[in-house]
DNA sequence: CGTGATGTTGAGCAGCATCAATTTCGGTGG
DNA sequence: CCACCGAAATTGATGCTGCTCAACATCACG
């Protein structure tokens, strides 16, 4: 499954050892994270009002009308792993909230290259381009998991927005990570030459957006994460072709900067693998 | 589907003949309002009736209430060329709105390397890290040309947006359009291969967002804009070294594919400039 | 035990960065 | 008008890096 325990361990409001699951209410903004409880996977939230996305301001959080208003529109559905939620090119009418499960989100060229953008979480919005009317997706998504995803037409959405200033504050910042996720791709992928620049950073950033926290993270404590792709993605998302995806993690290995075990990636050293790939 | 008829977002607006009338000459359906223009900061253009595509509604077309409300906070300033609006790795408290102007946004790594995301225009909201609290920037935005631009305090702004629906919407919609300028650019590096099919691709991008309309441009007609980089800054934006620019542009000029008169470039054919080099 | 997906390793080569030299061009001042 | 300067662009030579092709290993699964 794709949920973890909290993460946030070397939060620095919390010292004591003992990590408690995060409060319902209030957090801490070093306590955003998003994940959500292992919950049994067949039963759903029928809406929006029991879900418990917490950390990052979400849709769940919105104010008791806006939740009402939020609730009416859309629909919830249940998609199983490995299922497209749209493609590349098609239509975009349909806006679509992540309540629970991993999507992979990709963009393809004409000669067959693939380019992997991000791995969204719960709270992420998908199919953006469906705030423009008219458009084609300019992204495919697929889901990695099981996922929990709210589907809502491109009308109904613009609408609540309309009345709801927190809807549209809550899309803004949930765009905003969307943002956040492109803009490290490009970096990355401008900024370092080497190829093991890139990967090593490719793996930096994911980890610190995929264990939650966006407090500037201690360099020198292990980050581990869940890998949910293989090498070949990997490269799809640092630009690099699987062979040297390979190669690069077989010397990262030996160099004591990486561990992997079954599906999980872990960086021993994050300050040492960015200083010395830069 | 509430908002069949007029899908363009300020629709809301009722009174339409204010101000100033749509200048003359902008009528396509298309049409966006965001133009190098170098005339005073005036209101711009509103007319939103014929438009077809959720364009770019601008922080100018808000509804009279919000438009007081956003007119209250913040202040506009004037800034000549090549100021330095803020700086990677500062504090960000301050949203800025880009008024008349062009803006270079770059990032930059610890080894000197330079990456220049894009460059904004009227319309464009800048310092977006400044939504979340405690953050620092993390681009670099610099004036290309004599710009005006709108200070508002992160606060403020965040307060604004809670009581006017519309101005989170239009927010919503800016950051969109960050989002997907950082998009292209991600895509761009992660997609081409070679160093020409980079270049030609951040010409398209380039031209095709420049001149501003979202509609798909027929392939086979020159686009023209103002090309406001030199060779160095161009390549640091398509992640090229200054020769290989220098070395692609006289192929193309050879190839017919473009045309550079002082500092407007001319793309003669699109359709085969992405054919040729995807 | 076959089959397909994934990971590992090697060899060769094209393409681009880098260094370096030269040219063009706009501006500035004599 | 010319001389001079600096920034930007052009062009050449060279070396290295990572892509490609290829063979093989490993593993899960039936």
């Amino acid at each position: 499954m794709t949920e973890r325990t909290s993460p946030c361990l070397s939060s620095q409001l919390e010292q004591s050892g003992t990590a408690l699951p995060p409060p319902p209410g209030r957090t801490s903004n070093c306590l955003r994270l998003t994940r959500s409880t292992p919950r049994r996977p067949a039963i759903l939230p029928r809406n929006c009002q029991n879900c418990s996305v917490l950390g990052t301001p979400s849709f769940c959080e919105l104010s008791p009308k806006a939740l009402r208003d939020f609730d009416s529109i859309g629909i919830c559905r249940h998609r199983e792993s490995h299922a497209v939620l749209f493609h590349e090119g098609l239509p975009a009418d349909h806006l679509l909230i992540l309540c629970a499960g991993r999507v992979k989100v990709t963009a393809s060229s004409s000669n067959g290259r693939l380019f992997l953008l991000r791995v969204a979480v719960p709270g992420d919005i998908l199919g953006l381009a469906a705030l423009h009317e008219q458009t084609a997706h300019r992204v495919t998504a697929e889901t990695l998991s099981p996922c929990t995803i709210k589907s809502i037409p491109r009308a109904d959405f613009i609408r609540v927005m309309k009345a709801n200033p927190d809807v549209s504050l809550i899309t803004a910042l949930a765009i905003a990570r969307e943002y956040q996720s492109a803009f490290l791709s490009a970096r990355r992928l401008a900024l370092h030459t080497s190829a093991a620049g890139k990967l090593a950073s490719t793996l930096l950033d994911w980890a610190r957006t995929d264990d939650g926290s966006r407090c500037p993270t201690p360099a020198n404590l292990p980050i581990s994460f869940h890998m949910q792709l293989n090498q070949e993605e990997l490269g799809s998302m640092a630009g690099l072709s699987r062979e040297t995806v390979s190669r690069l993690l077989t010397r990262f290995r030996r160099e004591g900067l990486v561990d992997q075990s079954d599906d999980r990636m872990t960086l021993n050293n994050p300050g040492r693998l960015e200083a010395r790939y830069r």
